[in-house]
DNA sequence: ACCTGAACACCGTTCAAGT
DNA sequence: ACCTGAACACCGTTCAAGT
């Protein structure tokens, strides 16, 4: 054994499927921001440049992360209860998400060109829905309502500070509230919302996994009265 | 009257509003990547530098731009019926996050210190709901469902190519479905997919209007029932 | 086939300087 | 007070060249 075996895995060739996992840990670890071309190709220990050779620009990467992140999503399967394997689905989904932060934000930006673990994630939920009985229309409607409300939520998730965060400001200024002036001016200008924040969220905490269930509960309740109906 | 009259408009004094209005409509024009500093100081005949003046920084400037979208979006009325109030509100901010397809992208990337249209926008739906008879804590639950659906819905709309696009590569993918291996190849390896994609999606369209209604009335609906219900 | 460095046209931001 | 250009440390990508 060489010694330089510890590095192997820095030296191992390079292919598009490597360059892709690296990026995702970068971006985990860095964030996406950090995600660049030259900092990529250090991580891998290549040249600046030689990531081109595989990858032929920056966003047929992304789109690779997307679709890496996607195949981290439990598919459903097609012979169980729909209700519980859609709802396995959404929480794989979210946490998923929670593991890469930065994925929201970059669907967004591109218009997505589905990559084969999108697809077959796809397949996978219209054939549970199908299979439950759904109508082509209303699987399609039942998708997208749930697609909607998961990545939505995710959207929320991200873009609010951290639910300790929340606790922690809305904490200290809960402890004045009587002599802060700041709170006042709040309550006089927001009332609903200084209730809001005064009185619910502050103490308890907010718990964004419960919230998820709440409206993914609601959701998928919903769609089964209407399947029944229907 | 002086020539440069006509100029007025780019000579008038900078500020922050003015920048950030500048901002948003370069993105609605351009795209969010066009929104560099440089170029953003050139629409307002300005010197590269002279932004900074007004605004501390790129990141505070996106900031604003987001602010500004928030405040196009209708508030609802408190004292209307809260469904009807609630169910306009959330058509105003599809419409407002279509005609500024990069805000949601924006959302994601930056943890946000809300701005003022926000928080009048939070305030006002929370009144819609308290109003109605929601209690604090079935008004958070109620706020959340919703603004997860109308967000994601709108990420949704902006990552999937416009409609008429896939109804365009769908008819003619359809076209030849007969002749086209391709085509045969997706309806094995993704079956359900490819059911939807030929059977439904394809000749008649894809409306994204019908398919926001369906799911905000699911929502809404259910909200109703737990309402009286509790 | 696989990898590379130099070079180009860009970025955001700082800073010292102009009016 | 308001605006500015030069300069710095970065980007993504092309291209001609190395093994």
């Amino acid at each position: 054994m060489r010694t330089d075996e510890q590095t192997a895995q820095a030296k191992a060739p390079l292919s598009r499927e490597r360059i892709v996992l690296a990026a995702v840990e970068l971006a985990d670890r860095e964030g996406i921001e950090a995600v660049t071309m030259r900092k990529l190709a250090d991580v891998l220990a290549a040249g600046a440049m030689s990531l081109y050779y595989y990858v032929p620009n920056k966003d047929d990467l992304l789109d690779g992360m997307i679709d890496a992140v996607k195949g981290e999503i439990e598919p459903p399967a097609s012979d169980g209860d729909w209700r519980t394997e859609l709802r396995k689905r959404a929480t794989s989904t979210r946490h998923a998400l929670q593991r890469h932060g930065w994925a929201v934000g970059l669907m967004e930006s591109r218009t997505q060109r589905p990559g084969p673990a999108n697809l077959k994630l796809h397949d996978a939920v219209l054939g549970c829905l199908r299979e439950a009985g759904f109508s082509i229309e209303d699987a399609i409607h039942a998708y997208s309502v749930q697609d909607a409300y998961i990545y939505g939520f995710a959207l929320q998730e991200q873009s609010v500070p951290a639910a300790d965060e929340i606790a922690d400001v809305v904490d200290r200024q809960v402890e004045h509230i009587e002599s802060n002036p700041e709170i006042e001016a709040l309550a006089e200008a927001y009332p609903y919302l200084a209730e809001v924040v005064a009185g619910y969220v502050g103490p308890s905490g907010y718990d964004f996994g419960k919230e998820f269930e709440y409206g993914l509960d609601l959701i998928l309740d919903a769609l089964e009265q209407r399947r029944t109906a229907g």
